[in-house]
DNA sequence: GAGGTTTCGTTGCGTTTGCAACAATCTCAG
DNA sequence: CTGAGATTGTTGCAAACGCAACGAAACCTC
């Protein structure tokens, strides 16, 4: 069951120690750190992570915007997003507004309210997000951001199944 | 919003550029890696990850373990062991046998059937981290999970929090 | 423009989660 | 021994999730 140091070819069965470490840090590490962030989140009584995404992304578009245009950088399924902004809005954080283009979907804007809420959670997140990250020196960091992009690929998008 | 090049000092309120560049890359392609293989598995009709992380825990004791010594790796909170084992023991997978030394706990063996499926699921579980992690070379991957660690401190545990 | 297919988004339902409260046992000082 | 406090693990309840099925509009082909 341990590690098996040469793989006859590329996509061989057994993965080298080497990715074996790098899977179980990257399954730990990044639960550990998103997990810090959102205790200290919670713990000010904001909303989770996701919530501010949403209104990042709004506010980032400067325009209303159809939940699919959103789904891609969010990383999650269409019905996730639709009960998501469901609570938002029910909190008046977010406006489903018609759309006339097309019948079937709806605009997002964030109220007034939603602005600020994201605004004000920023006053938490950057520095819980440092202090998570805090034991890495900026080259480090961007080296870090560097890997994890070549092992994500820009493009590689869906958490949905893809087959 | 964007990014502030330099902070003042450590622990500042802005994280620089190369710091937010790392967390999103963290928090998007673990998600991402992660989802591919968890996909998978279930595709085949395997359980989640964390079923075979208890049983391959269970399995590398080489002997009936207390929950609470199995928290710590898994990085989850009593409460959720307490109920995955409930799954677990319905499925037959493991067994909770009574501890004589302490009263209040018991000890977790896993049972043929869950040695058995852990195994399987390694057959999947192996080639589908390969995939997942393909992208990398053997050296990349070993400096991912260094920076992974240093991130993360060996130490540093708990997702539950800690203040 | 009728009928099939695709896309967009939602929803019903059963499962799982998070939180706070809890029982039971252990530990240890006095 | 006794009672305060800590540790171990579970549970009731409400919230959130995953999946598959769905309605509705758009698109496309004939």
């Amino acid at each position: 069951m341990r590690l098996q140091q040469s793989q006859l070819k590329t996509g061989s069965r057994i993965p080298s120690d080497a990715l074996q470490r790098a899977w179980i840090a990257l399954g730990r590490v990044s639960q550990s750190v998103q997990c810090d962030v959102e205790n200290r989140l919670k713990k000010a009584g904001f909303p989770e992570l996701s919530w501010y995404t949403v209104l990042w992304e709004l506010e980032r578009a400067g325009k209303p915007t159809r939940p699919r245009d959103l789904a891609i950088p969010l990383f999650i399924k269409p019905y996730q997003l639709s009960r998501l902004v469901d609570r938002m809005e029910a909190e008046g954080l977010v406006k489903r507004i018609q759309c006339k283009e097309d019948g079937r979907g709806h605009m997002l804007e964030p109220t007034p309210k939603g602005f600020a809420l994201r605004k004000e959670m920023w006053g938490l997140y950057a520095p819980a997000m440092g202090e998570a990250m805090k034991k890495l020196s900026d080259a480090e960091a961007l080296q870090l951001a560097t890997l994890l992009n070549k092992l994500g690929g820009i493009e590689h998008v869906d958490c949905a199944d893809k087959s």
